[in-house]
DNA sequence: TCAAAAGTGTTAATCCTACACCCATGC
DNA sequence: GCATGGGTGTAGGATTAACACTTTTGA
């Protein structure tokens, strides 16, 4: 067994890889790039990175999203290592995955459509090269766990929306549909919501005023760091 | 945003630690090591090895443990990886660690004592070196988090054992206890054991026989793959 | 006969699920 | 006035939590 490092030791390269989620009221989409270079080449990917020497991991993934995004502040949940000998064609590369979540407003779409990323809806990924299919079906499964704990939606809705968005959201993360009554009562009974005394306008397309929430956000910092049991 | 990689990426070494909880019957206990060379030297830290090149990650975990064991089949899931840049003195190090239960018994603990590793009740585990306690910190909350959702207990307890073994068990990993007849209900309901023709031998501190049972090895399968909601 | 741990049921409160109709608005 | 989605309550069943006494055995 060894004991020491030697220089032999230091064969790694690390990459980065990350699993964003972007909700536009209707359906979550994953923000997908293209290989524009050997090996691969034309094929979808995740967004990724190399990591060089000296920087962090989890930075390199920041600073890529803010490249790609123009937005800053991201939540990032590191997913998993992806270390398999030979998932890289070039060499001995360690993935290190994370996944976060984002708010898709008109800024965010533009801005991707400009640099040839794009959103994809979770659903309709096309296949992946590399092991990504497999770190985009581990964040899937990540995120649905996630969804059934802790309170999700500050990072995934507007400032303001409406329970149906709320019901939406819910549905498409975790793959099935709930009764409306129910979801509210239950969202309602966590507190967790503040009512505005605000209504949507309504649309072109005969629509009812709906009321609008916020979050409350001292009690979901709570409930993000307890976890609640909101297990549909 | 750098697109492809040079060899100056190939900067990293890989390391592994894996955190072992072993179940006695009466706690739960986690593996030790002591650091033999420097840095750290005389240190307790997580069981770990470097991962030569050409080597799969999950594959030196094993055999580290094969070897410091004599055990062979370990099931073994991933962690995460700790990737902070400097947490390593010696240079740049990722580690990528695991976690993993076992059933402790005589021959285990006087294999472990021959050769300097050591069983510690899971609460009393000394500071570690590097970063290894936010390791253990995490695979703690990993198995808190698994024992809610997913059976455990083929893999820590024998193959034989009473209801009381059992709810010891549970309280151990979950850090509080429980009442026994509704624990008793719980787990029958779940009709995951199944009941033996057996009974424990009355033992020299004043005992009442116990009813012995085993794991019925499907329905714990189904029950792994699928979860269930056993949220105390 | 006593000490020690095994084993056993009931009740009240809570939570979950299923279910159907009226309302406010733009067209 | 009609089509569209917004909004509301109840009842029955299931699940949970709290609670104390009797039994079997070895010493």
């Amino acid at each position: 067994m060894k004991v020491s490092i030697e220089q032999a030791d230091y064969h790694a390269a690390l990459a980065t890889s990350v699993v964003i989620f972007g909700f536009d009221g209707e359906s979550l989409n994953v923000l997908t790039a293209t290989k524009e270079n050997p090996p691969f080449e034309g094929a979808s990917i995740l967004p990724s990175a190399i990591v060089s020497p000296h920087r962090d991991v989890h930075e390199t993934a920041t600073s890529l999203l803010k490249k790609v995004t123009g937005v800053d502040h991201w939540y990032l949940e590191q997913l998993n290592a992806f270390a398999k000998l030979y998932r890289n064609p070039d060499g001995r590369v360690v993935n290190i995955a994370f996944y976060g979540t984002v708010k898709l407003d008109d800024k965010l779409l533009t801005q991707l459509k400009r640099k040839g990323y794009s959103w994809v809806p979770s659903n309709e990924v096309p296949p992946l090269a590399y092991d990504h299919d497999e770190i985009l079906e581990f964040a899937k499964e990540r995120l649905k766990r996630r969804v059934k704990r802790r309170p999700i939606g500050f990072s995934l809705l507007p400032k303001e929306f409406t329970l149906k968005d709320l019901q939406t959201l819910y549905e498409c993360a975790l793959g099935k549909s709930f009764d409306k009554r129910n979801f509210r009562r239950k969202i309602i009974g966590t507190e967790i919501l503040i009512e505005l005394d605000k209504k949507t306008k309504p649309t072109s397309d005969h629509k009812k005023p709906a009321q609008l929430y916020k979050f409350d956000e001292d009690k979901y910092q709570k409930m993000t760091l307890k976890g609640y049991p909101f297990v549909f």
